[in-house]
RNA sequence: UGGGGCGUAGCCAAGUGGUAAGGCAUCGGGUUUUGAUCCCGUGUACCGCAGGUUCGAAUCCUGCCGCCCCAGCCA
């Protein structure tokens, strides 16, 4: 990073602190809950806490914070590492859990009783609610708050050892009932919960608590800057109090920033849930949801998430950031390295009534227009064609300069034809076109330097390959679906669109998970999940940019 | 109505006392056998409001307004 260009206001004070040399190195940290999947939030923490560490020279943990097992899982923890790899980062051997320091966190627990700092609560959690007071009015100490350090160390002992049932007693620690902060009106440290932990199975019946293990396990871990969002912004306190309690030897500063949001997607994992539990959605995956999975198998390239969190920039004001900044970072990092190919989403046939009934012409498609180097493939061109429906017009404005009867139009890499008949059902559908081609515009001969205003794509009937493709759309129809009373009242019902597809031969070799160009149309690429050979389905990734739609949107605007 | 944050163009965002960067969107125009890409050009933003300090304030002070977060034995 040069001199001139501007850091956020994280990276400056982790810059200073390098030059001051208060650190030698930075170590960060992303500590994910294994409660649920990773989505668009994420992925600007991840970028933050392991671009910075990159940046600057130093490390990350990936650190799964696994203290309150009953609702977290081995699944989320498997998909959450696939998720940060796959984003593009490596916590090389620095995947720990808060379980891992189980014991150590407990003889902090025991030195924090043994000072007075902490003490065993037994009133019910009714009762604790009513002591903490309100808002705006102080919380009462607790009748227990005065235990000796020998009861309160046997009733610990007890509380590990199992004597206790869920709730008897909770581990507190010892600081100001009257504090406008709530988080210092004595908060709890450790509860009974006689559940198997994922990982340490039953050899705890008490769990610490998230602001006791958290920061801890950032001291244990000697990190340098631990970064999370606002909303813990006034846990710090408690933070510090922690760290003062434990001095060690490597202090770590808490910074917030604030949360990206994305415009029209929901970033609470509660909510996510209930989509994938209600089945609204088809899982975490689904190519709709906001998650890293979802996105990943939409076909969004991770470094375009990475460039979009980027654009984002780090601050602590509230954002809500517009689809289209993500969509046209898509679009830039598609652009230049999909190749094109044709396929027709809602397919119109064309008749070309002088073309030879048995005649079949390979014609020769540039797989890309910038990149020559990319290659050419042959297309089947035969005399009956699909193109699409969008493509004609029977009554057309002027600015339309695609086909209307007795128009004309170029067929892409192919010749010109012109619109001599529409054909239509009983119920006035056009449903065939009968055209007339010329011969002398075979694309690339030059035997007629003939031009027409408009171009489209066609695949040959004969040679086309059916497949299934799948048209997204925002999942909500609010820009802000997260502050909805009910989210399901903002459901956008048209997210998902399934059409029947006639996708040009070479399609069929497509490889894996890359991308394509369907020209004219938009950013698409086989559906990890369900695509085969024998049963195609794609995904559209994202649209073209398309300035004739937006032509149209504004006259019907006009219009009303 | 307690505490903690935040308020610069439609959306992000620089700027930290010297007279408002940049990106995306928008709107023009050029190139183009993708209405794509690419390339040019395009914005008076009463810097939340009102006072004050200063030769000079988005930047300092005071008051006000708006928005977000906190009363889990969740994270």
């Amino acid at each position: 990073m040069s001199e001139t260009e501007s850091r956020d206001f994280i990276r400056q004070i982790i810059h200073d602190d390098l030059e001051s040399g208060k650190h030698e190195q930075i170590v960060t940290r992303f500590p994910p809950e294994p409660n649920g999947y990773l989505h668009v939030g994420h992925v600007m923490s991840i970028c933050l806490n392991f671009g910075v560490a990159a940046e600057t020279g130093g490390r990350s943990y990936l650190r799964f914070d696994d203290t309150n097992p009953g609702r977290e899982s081995e699944e989320y923890v498997t998909a959450i590492e696939r998720d940060v790899r796959w984003l593009g980062f490596d916590w090389a051997d620095r995947l720990t859990h808060a379980s891992d320091y189980f014991e150590r966190l407990y003889e902090v627990a025991i030195a924090l009783v043994e000072s007075g700092a902490a003490y065993v609560d037994s009133l019910s959690a009714d009762e604790i609610r009513e002591y903490r007071g309100t808002l705006t009015e102080p919380g009462k100490n607790s009748p227990h708050r005065d235990r000796t350090v020998e009861e309160n160390l046997a009733l610990l002992a007890g509380m590990r050892n199992g004597d206790f049932a869920d709730g008897e007693h909770l581990l507190r620690a010892r600081i100001d009932m009257s504090s406008p902060n709530m988080n210092l009106r004595d908060p709890a440290l450790y509860r009974i919960r006689h559940v198997t932990h994922q990982r340490t199975g039953d050899d705890w019946c008490i769990y610490p608590m998230y602001d006791f293990a958290h920061t801890l396990s950032d001291a244990f871990e000697e990190i340098t800057h631990s970064l999370c969002t606002l909303e813990f912004e006034d846990h710090r306190p408690l933070y510090d109090w922690f760290l003062d309690q434990l001095k060690p030897a490597q202090r770590p500063r808490q910074i917030e920033f604030s949360r990206l949001n994305l415009a029209y997607a929901i970033t609470s994992k509660r909510k996510l849930n209930a989509l994938v539990e209600e089945g609204i959605v088809e899982g975490w995956n689904d190519p709709r949801m906001p998650t890293i999975a979802g996105m990943r198998r939409r076909g969004y390239p991770a470094a375009a998430l990475r460039e979009f969190v980027k654009r984002g920039g780090v601050t602590k004001k509230d954002k809500l950031i517009e689809m289209g900044v993500l969509e046209n970072c898509i679009r830039e990092n598609l652009a230049d390295d999909a190749e094109r190919r044709m396929g027709v989403l809602r397919p119109l046939k064309v008749v070309l009534t002088n073309y030879a009934e048995d005649k079949v012409e390979m014609m020769q498609a540039m797989n890309h227009p910038g990149r020559p180097e990319l290659g050419t493939r042959e297309m089947p061109l035969s005399r009956e064609l699909w193109i699409e429906q969008d493509d004609f017009m029977e009554e057309a404005p002027r600015k339309f300069f695609r086909l209307k009867p007795e128009g004309e139009v170029r067929l892409r890499f192919g010749y010109i034809i012109r619109c001599d008949e529409v054909i239509k059902n009983e119920a006035g559908e056009v449903i065939e076109l009968r055209c007339s081609y010329d011969p002398d515009t075979r694309s690339g001969t030059g035997s007629s330097d003939r031009k027409v205003k408009g171009t489209i794509h066609w695949v040959s009937c004969a040679h086309a390959m059916d497949a299934s493709v799948r048209l997204y759309d925002r999942l909500f129809t609010e820009v802000n679906p997260n502050s909805a009373d009910d989210f399901h009242a903002v459901l956008n019902g048209d997210s998902l669109e399934t059409v029947g597809a006639k996708l040009e031969p070479a399609l069929a070799e497509l490889d894996g998970a890359v991308a394509v160009q369907f020209e004219r149309l938009g950013y698409f690429c086989t559906d990890s999940e369900e695509h085969s050979t024998d049963a195609p389905v794609f995904n559209r990734i994202v649209t073209l940019r398309d300035s004739w739609a937006k032509l149209e949107k504004q006259a019907m605007q006009q219009q009303v």
